[in-house]
DNA sequence: ATGCTAGCGGAGCGCTCCGCTCCGGTCCAG
DNA sequence: CTGGACCGGAGCGGAGCGCTCCGCTAGCAT
């Protein structure tokens, strides 16, 4: 989402230390970038080039494909749940609360990792963090609902499947792409605020929600 | 969209010409189920399988993938063409005219062509169904502006980009996920309903929508 | 200065999986 | 009954992936 970070190689300045935590650093934004860019077929190849890195570096910090993604989608997840607690402590009114919370989880990446669902077995730190993120959205929602800014039948799923709908990779320059993404955030968001007519078809469950990261049997 | 049509294998009735030309079909219908679920990537067996085909027969019909791939975009942008100058016509004001006509447009699948930009160059054919299908849905545009409930700024590229966005793979049954793109689609058509704010960023240009399909020189 | 070695980049191995071909069998037409 | 059009699907060639391994470099201790 942010700068690349592409430095030609990581030869900034202080020794080998160093330089091995910037590489963590840089790898991780380097992976998100172009996990999001090309989903979960990314080949490590171009992660690695992407952070100036060699594939040695890459396999030292994350044993395999799998665990590099999964500590990604622990991280996006934390970032999910910070940024509803803080736009809750932080907004004057449920529906400024909302919008900021949408608004923060796009550009910290939140719903790309939908995109993952099914490809590698959920650790139960997920599962917990999930549910803490299930209750905040909640949290908010019900905030919307109370000052009756909120259209009836809204429910957690549909901002889950929102910010996943948005992560639909518009082929430009990512820049653009982004403002695309926050044009459509706000459609979306004025058709999520109060006005007659009921929505179409029951919105997504939670176990629907959690279901599609590949339940105990699944193809 | 619709039933596979996975018979067993093709042995109905009638003579080998017919059950090429019911395999024909069939063919066609399998690929568009298949490609919307799994994007170009889709291998040329389950699409054969999904048919109740051999492999022999599927490259009979289409000399190579890219060409069945070419054929189903066609058809869409047919389908898109048709729903727009079908709405234009039989529905009595703007509005429900432009609902009408998105509606009518996913169900049929269009916009999940948008997935394969890039993949393959474009025909004339395709080039020339595509600015049609522009002015109709200008059209529809400008109908709905005309009688005030259109929000200001809205542009044909976001109806194409709307409807690319709602192809979004949701990881459930074929028909939970059609459910949940009307869904969505309703709350995207009542963020597109006149009312005071403006949009943030501008709205994507035609130009800007056909670039993704690999002008001349491009990545 | 000068080894020692931790950490680096990237070539390449092994494997999976895909597009497409080809051929033995099937079944309709005459 | 026989010819041949058309069928299904096994298998070929090759592309592209995850991951390993190794020669080299550059910082540290002496």
């Amino acid at each position: 989402m942010s700068a690349p970070e592409t430095l030609p190689a990581a030869h900034a300045q202080g020794g080998r230390k160093a330089e091995a935590e910037r590489n963590d650093r840089t790898v991780l934004n380097a992976a998100r970038e172009v996990f999001f860019e090309l989903g979960y077929d990314a080949p490590m190849s171009v992660i690695a080039e992407r952070a100036g890195v060699g594939m040695g570096s890459l396999y030292r910090r994350y044993r395999s494909k799998e665990e590099l993604v999964r500590r990604l989608c622990t991280v996006a997840m934390e970032g999910t749940l910070q940024a509803a607690e803080r736009a809750l402590a932080a907004e004057p009114d449920g529906w400024s609360a909302l919008t900021r919370f949408m608004r923060e989880s796009l550009t910290c990446g939140a719903g790309a990792m939908g995109r993952f669902a099914g490809a590698f077995p959920v650790t139960e730190e997920m599962v917990r963090l999930s549910e803490r993120g299930a209750d905040a959205m909640q949290a908010l929602l019900d905030r919307a609902a109370a000052e009756g800014s909120l259209r009836p039948g809204v429910v957690t799923g549909d901002l889950v499947l929102i910010l996943e709908i948005l992560r639909t990779r518009f082929k430009t320059t990512p820049e653009r792409a982004d403002e695309l993404r926050l044009r459509y955030l706000a459609v979306l968001l004025d058709g999520l605020r109060h006005h007659g007519d009921p929505l179409p078809a029951p919105g997504p469950t939670w176990t629907e929600i959690g279901e599609r990261w590949g339940p105990p049997g699944d193809a």
